[in-house]
DNA sequence: ATCCTTTATTAGTAATACTTATTAATGGGC
DNA sequence: GCCCATTAATAAGTATTACTAATAAAGGAT
């Protein structure tokens, strides 16, 4: 055995260079959707059939020895190459077929994704959709990941950012509760005597600083609370709850300054945004599907 | 089911690559040492899983559709770099491996070849070698030979030549029983009344000139006779049963002559030859098996 | 030292890849 | 034009393999 080692091995060869990129059976596993024990086998056998050692493996780290280094180097690329060209070929193909990943966060999904995807969704049955909400900083090249939605002022370079969705309305509010108890401000100078509700940036680590604006005149706020969020959705319960003020883009807040939960302040004040950018690789070749969602999200 | 056709494909995809490169899924079938049934249902299996033809196929031939046309460019060489690099990594093993594929002619192998590799054989017992006796022309880039040998003359340009054996000397023989009817020659002009065997040039398609030097003079010889053969051993066999003159190296005709089976003339007519090169790809990165070969050949 | 996480192992099973045998279709030879 | 040789497709059965589940062993972290 070994004297024909050539091909037979695509498989593991592949689970290899995905064990090896992840640094972890469990975790390749799961991108995978097999079982740990699956990829143990396949790689022993592999490391058999060639006759030396790929991964020097710990029970607590696995990483390649000096041949899987270099095995990884010289194969790993041409596995997502052809990967690639698979899922281009689905455009020849009747109907387009494939997957496509988005990073966002959780609101603009229901707000603006989902409502201009459906008919994409409905119109090709074999392009599917995978949102990853995630408000840390998410590195869309080294995950895979084909697009991902943010505010429109953070863009990477090498990057592409089409504006989808309208402009948005920035707005100040708090719930009755809290205004009973503390005076309306009436410029954003005022904030710094009230306790507002941070939020974290996912990009840079650091808190967002109210942007305000009137007749020109612009005004960065750097506010104090008791409670910081890297969510919307929990900065708009803790504003429910009578905890603070908020700052938020105005849809955030749904039906609650309509029916009186949450009082908006500052009003003249509070800017309009561009609104969500898609930002997506420009280097990278758009698969078919990708092309489908992107055309998709530009509509306004 | 295909919405997930991403991989675990790899093994049928290669087998396409075969089927579609050899146009015939029975050759494929024997080169992959598999049955053409096996190749059959794996086709069918891809294709239904990539849900797009690939191959248009009659009972009588085998052609990539566009897609597969695509597919093929693709991916093809893909699959060739991971096999090449699976082989290159043995030289990182303890013992190297691998299969070198030599196409020559048959004498050559006895004489030369294996008593210079027997070494290499027993010492590197994962290491094979193919010998692919052919006397007619053969592409070994297109074949997917490491190497080739051929006397000295022909060399195509992108090949590397390197001497092996030692130099050969041309002899002109016939059986006693031949010479018993027909005058010896005493200069190579004196051929044209004799019956030479003629032997076919295996590289471009003529006869081959006999070849003759004395005293710095040369003189090529275009022999005439009865038979013509693009094999020696048949050659020396024809000489022996005296149905004419032979003009091989020497060594060819092994004990012959010295049992006096053979009579040699124009001795001091026949030059010292440059001898056996091995030629071989300048630009294909050679192997480590093909490495320790080679080294192994041009030892004197 | 203990616990938690991660890989290795074992045994059993489900999945699949392959073989043999046969059929259907096609093109070339006569 | 007909037949034969060749080739791909298909069917059915089998052997292989790939995978899962459960468990053990090992190494770090606290």
């Amino acid at each position: 055995m070994g004297w024909w080692m050539i091909k037979q091995n695509l498989n593991e060869l592949n689970y290899f260079v995905i064990v090896a990129r992840t640094g972890s059976f469990t975790r390749a596993a799961a991108q995978l959707g097999v079982t740990q024990s699956a990829l143990s086998q396949a790689i022993r056998s592999l490391e058999a059939n060639l006759d030396i050692r790929l991964l020097t493996r710990t029970t607590r780290s696995v990483s390649p020895t000096l041949a899987g280094e270099r095995l990884l180097n010289a194969i790993g690329h041409r596995f997502d190459d052809i990967e690639n060209e698979l899922e281009a070929l689905t455009e020849l193909r009747d109907k387009p077929a494939g997957t496509v990943k988005i990073t966002c966060g959780d609101f603009i999904i229901q707000s603006t994704l989902l409502p201009k995807l459906a008919n994409v969704l409905k119109q090709y049955p074999d392009i599917n959709i995978e949102f990853n909400v995630n408000y840390g900083y998410t590195d869309i090249v080294a995950q895979r990941i084909d697009a991902g939605v943010r505010l429109g002022e953070t863009i990477d370079k090498d990057m592409i950012a089409v504006p989808i969705g309208k402009e948005l309305n920035m707005a100040a509010v708090a719930s009755p509760e809290y205004f009973a108890k503390h005076q309306k401000p009436n410029t954003p100078k005022d904030l710094t005597a009230h306790n507002c509700i941070n939020i974290r940036f996912p990009t840079h680590g650091g808190l967002y600083a109210w942007e305000f604006e009137k007749e020109g005149e612009e005004l960065n706020v750097n506010v104090r609370g008791q409670l910081i969020f890297n969510t919307s959705h929990h900065i708009v319960e803790a504003a429910l709850q009578g905890l603070g003020i908020a700052f938020l883009p105005e849809e955030e807040f749904g039906e609650h300054i309509k029916n009186g939960n949450l009082i908006k302040v500052l009003a003249d004040w509070c800017p309009a945004f561009p609104g969500y950018y898609l930002y997506y690789p420009s280097r990278r070749q758009p698969s078919p599907a990708f092309k489908i969602v992107l055309e998709a999200l530009k509509q306004q």
